[in-house]
DNA sequence: CCAAAACTTGACCATACGGTCAGTTATTCA
DNA sequence: TGAATAACTGACCGTATGGTCAAGTTTTGG
C-alpha cells in the first residue's frame, strides 16, 4: 500500500471499500500471476473475485490502476521482508535467517512472486524506479556490510553482490518455477510439498555458507 | 524443430517456406517473450517480422500453432544443450563446463529463456509432458552420476538433485531477470554487459565447486 | 514458355475486451 | 428516521483481436 487515502484506514471508516479492494486485489494477484498484465481480463478477475465486472471498475477505475495497486503492494512486501543487517551480527546466522525468510515468502506468497517475475521478464516497465532506487540501495548497503565482514576475517572473500543475486535466484525459483521442480520430482498435482521447501532451504543455506567458508567442508567418502 | 516435414529441408525445396517460417518464429519469440501467449497479438508479431498479418496465418494457421512451434524449438535447444556426462569424467571440469554452457545460452538466447520462463510461471500447460518426461529423466540420470562421484570420493556429499536445480536457477536468472540485475548494477539501458556475464559465470562456478569440495576454501583475511 | 502450385495480402467478420453510465439498493450518521 | 452518501450492477459502446477469404502475384518444374 503506497501512502494514499490512509485517512480512512481504521475504525470502520470505509470498511466495505477496504474489504472489497482487498478481495479484488487478491483475485487480481492470482489472475495476473497466471497471465501477465496484457493477458489478464477484467472479466476473469471479476469472476475470480465473485463480483460483477463493473464493480472492479468502481473500485479501481482502470485495469492499469488495479495492476499498479497489486504491484505496489508486492514491492512493499518485498522491501519489508529485507531484514536489517548490522556490522556486529554473526554472518552464518544472518545469512541463514535471510535465506529462511525468503523461502518462507516463496512458499506463502508464490503468486506475488510470479507477478513480480512476470513484470521483470517484460522489462519491468512499471517498477524501474524501484529497481534502480530502493532495491539498488538495499543491495549496496547489504553488500557493504558483507564486505566489512570479509575484511574483519569473519567470512571468506566472495563476490558479495553476486552472492545476494544468487540467493535471490535460488530462493525465488522455488516459487516462480514451482511446476518445473514439482514435475521433475514427480510430485502429485505438480505442487511442491512442505518438505520440498525445507529440503531446498537447507540445500541453499549449505551452499551459501560453504561458499563463504562458514561451514567446514564435508569429508569426502574414502573411495569404495 | 520436431521431426515434421523434414522432407523438404534441403536444396531449395520449400526455400521460401523455410525462410519465412524462420523469420516469423524469430519475431514471435521476441514478442511472446515480452507479453506471454495471451498478451501477444498476431498483428504485433507480423509487424515485428515485417509481414502482413495474413501471411502469419498462411504459414502457421493459428496463434496457438505458432506458439507451439516456438516452444518446441526452445525445448529442443534446451535438450541439445545438455552435454553428456560420463562416470569417468572429472567433476570439477564437468560442472564448470556445464555452467559455462548454460550461461552462454542465457547470454545468446535470452528471449528463448524468457518464453520458457513465461510458460513455467503459467503452470506449463503446454510443456508438462516434457517436464515430467525428458527433463525428469535427464535430471535423474545426471544426479545418479554425481552420486556415483560422491561414492567414489571424487567430490563431497551434496544433495545432487538440488545442486542441479540451483545451477539452473543461478544461470537462468541472468537471462530471465536481466533487467533487475542491470538496474541494480546501474548499467546503461538496463542491459547487462559482456563482462557481467563473465563475472556471474565465475561466481556461480566458484559457489558450486566450493559446495562440492572441489575448490579449497579461501583463506579468511586476518582481522584488521 | 506455360500451367500448376505456392505464395501474398487487403478487406472483411464475429467475438472479446476495457471501460461507461444511469438507475437502483444499501449504508451511514445527524 | 430520513436524506445524503456510498455501493452496486445490467446493459451498452467503440475498439482490438484472431482468423478467413478471394483475388492477385510469383515461383516452380516440365
Amino acid at each position: 500500500m503506497t501512502s494514499k487515502e490512509i485517512t480512512e484506514e481504521t475504525n470502520n471508516q470505509g470498511r466495505i471499500r477496504q474489504e472489497n479492494r482487498k478481495r479484488i486485489m487478491s483475485a487480481a494477484e492470482k489472475v495476473f500471476s497466471q497471465n501477465g498484465f496484457r493477458g489478464s481480463t477484467t472479466a476473469s478477475i471479476a469472476e475470480e473475485a465473485g463480483l460483477p465486472k463493473a464493480n472492479i471498475h468502481y473500485y479501481f477505475g482502470t485495469k492499469e490502476e488495479l495492476y499498479r495497486a497489486v504491484v505496489d503492494e508486492i514491492v512493499d512486501l518485498w522491501l519489508s521482508s529485507f531484514r536489517e543487517i548490522h556490522e556486529g551480527d554473526d554472518p552464518a546466522t544472518t545469512l541463514a535467517d535471510y535465506i529462511r525468510a525468503k523461502m518462507e515468502l516463496s512458499k506463502s506468497r508464490p503468486e506475488a512472486s510470479r507477478v513480480f517475475a512476470n513484470e521483470l521478464i517484460r522489462g519491468a516497465p512499471r517498477i524501474q524506479s524501484y529497481l534502480a532506487g530502493d532495491l539498488k540501495k538495499w543491495v549496496e548497503q547489504k553488500s557493504a556490510i558483507l564486505d566489512k565482514w570479509i575484511e574483519q576475517g569473519k567470512m571468506a572473500p566472495v563476490d558479495t553482490t553476486r552472492l545476494i543475486f544468487h540467493i535471490w535466484a535460488m530462493t525465488q525459483t522455488w516459487a516462480d518455477f514451482e511446476v518445473q521442480w514439482a514435475s521433475v520430482l514427480g510430485r502429485e498435482d505438480n505442487r511442491l510439498e512442505e518438505q520440498d521447501f525445507e529440503q531446498a532451504t537447507n540445500s541453499i543455506i549449505t551452499t551459501v555458507l560453504r561458499n563463504c567458508g562458514l561451514l567446514p567442508l564435508p569429508e569426502r567418502r574414502t573411495g569404495v
